[in-house]
DNA sequence: TTCGCTGTGTAACAAAAGTTACATTATCTT
DNA sequence: AAGATAATGTAACTTTTGTTACACAGCGAA
């Protein structure tokens, strides 16, 4: 595991650091689709993106969902920190959204080395940022956005996070993440078609204006 | 201001920490209605909040807003923590919400303070998690809320952060807050009126179902 | 091949939100 | 008091989104 550390967090991590990572962390591969965290979930681990992707939905009381951004390689759940760091449940969900490999730090380990390695809080801090950042990329979306709009970006971000112009998705399943109905995403994805932005087929998209 | 500071946050931080925050801090008192901080500032101090209260809001290309949240006494804002880390843009605006009094810090100082003060390395991590709660909020409220109970949260919020059921404020100024527009405010705060969770007169609102 | 399941297309209607237009009322200015 | 301005009320209409209902197509299993 020593070298795939390396390969994604060795021009973030000094060499001692990473020998603890790799000491103290658990390897884990998991398939697509698993739920990684749950909505009320007490955190005893953080993950580190080795590769792969997760998708963190946020979930009200009647368990409608609402896609809120991807994670990719480099990235860790800033919710996971949060949630470690203040002992709370977690607000969100995470799926994964490709077969992905993490690695597992334990909790208690964070705070240790927020004051042992400066390059530690850096990268903790950056990744508040980053998260930070994109959940005003979605009130942004939410707010500002029309439903039209909403799902091109969604299925841009998809394709992007996936590196595949051909998605294999069905309308049902954008409706969950987009919070909104199977027939309302049939009826703009069949607009979107028109337009020629995309193609449509049973259990795929194709994006077409890139 | 160095009672005022004990006052506020004595119970966060050791003297020694005060004491500095004391010597390299600049008091400052803002009218309401200020902006403090303007999308794509660059942030040179970070601000802590003695007292008054203090509008959080998104804005997009054309001018559009939407609130975020409020912030109180006690807190900070972590957008400015994540700019000042991150020698970045500010991505929001701030504007008192009412008559404040702030503690601006040095930008420098408070890397600085995160490897010497456990206390500081704790206040910033907290803050950075309550702010990403208030934007978990704000995306709930957006997505999974009609107008109508936007608008009697968004009037609970304010009637909350300014300490008094009666609020000063036109349709129009919600209707900015809440991205939609005046006719729609309105309409719905009428129905409010007649369903006597609210009483309505010209430039205030009194909240009735408390 | 037939059956059954899942996914998609579409019509018809309802609800929510946004827009335009204008009347009315309260408050301030002169 | 008269006029100007700002705030509110409301009607009429449009657009967007959500809902219900049903037809039909693709595809795998028996």
């Amino acid at each position: 595991m020593i070298e795939e550390l390396k390969h994604n967090y060795g021009h973030l991590f000094e060499d001692e650091l990473l020998e603890e990572i790799n000491t103290v962390g658990t390897y884990k591969e998991v398939p697509e689709g698993y739920r990684l965290i749950e909505i009320g979930d007490f955190i005893k681990s953080m993950p580190l993106l080795i590769n792969g992707a997760i998708k963190i939905l946020r979930v009200d009381e009647k368990e409608d969902e609402l896609i809120l951004y991807f994670l990719e390689r480099g990235d860790t759940c800033a919710m996971t920190l949060a949630c470690c760091m203040g002992q709370t449940k977690s607000e969100i969900r995470a799926v994964t959204e490709t077969n992905a490999k993490l690695i597992m730090i334990p909790v208690q380990k964070m705070g240790e080395w927020m004051s042992k390695y400066k390059s530690w809080q850096v990268f903790i801090l950056q990744s508040y940022h980053s998260r930070m950042l994109e959940l005003l990329e979605a009130i942004d979306t939410l707010a500002f956005l029309k439903m039209d709009k909403r799902i091109l970006k969604y299925l841009r971000d998809k394709a992007m996070i996936n590196g595949n112009d051909v998605l294999n998705i069905t309308h049902q399943d954008i409706a969950y993440d987009l919070h909104t109905s199977r027939v309302v995403v049939s009826r703009l994805l069949k607009t979107l078609e028109n337009d020629k932005k995309i193609k449509l087929n049973r259990n795929s998209i194709t994006l077409l204006d890139l």
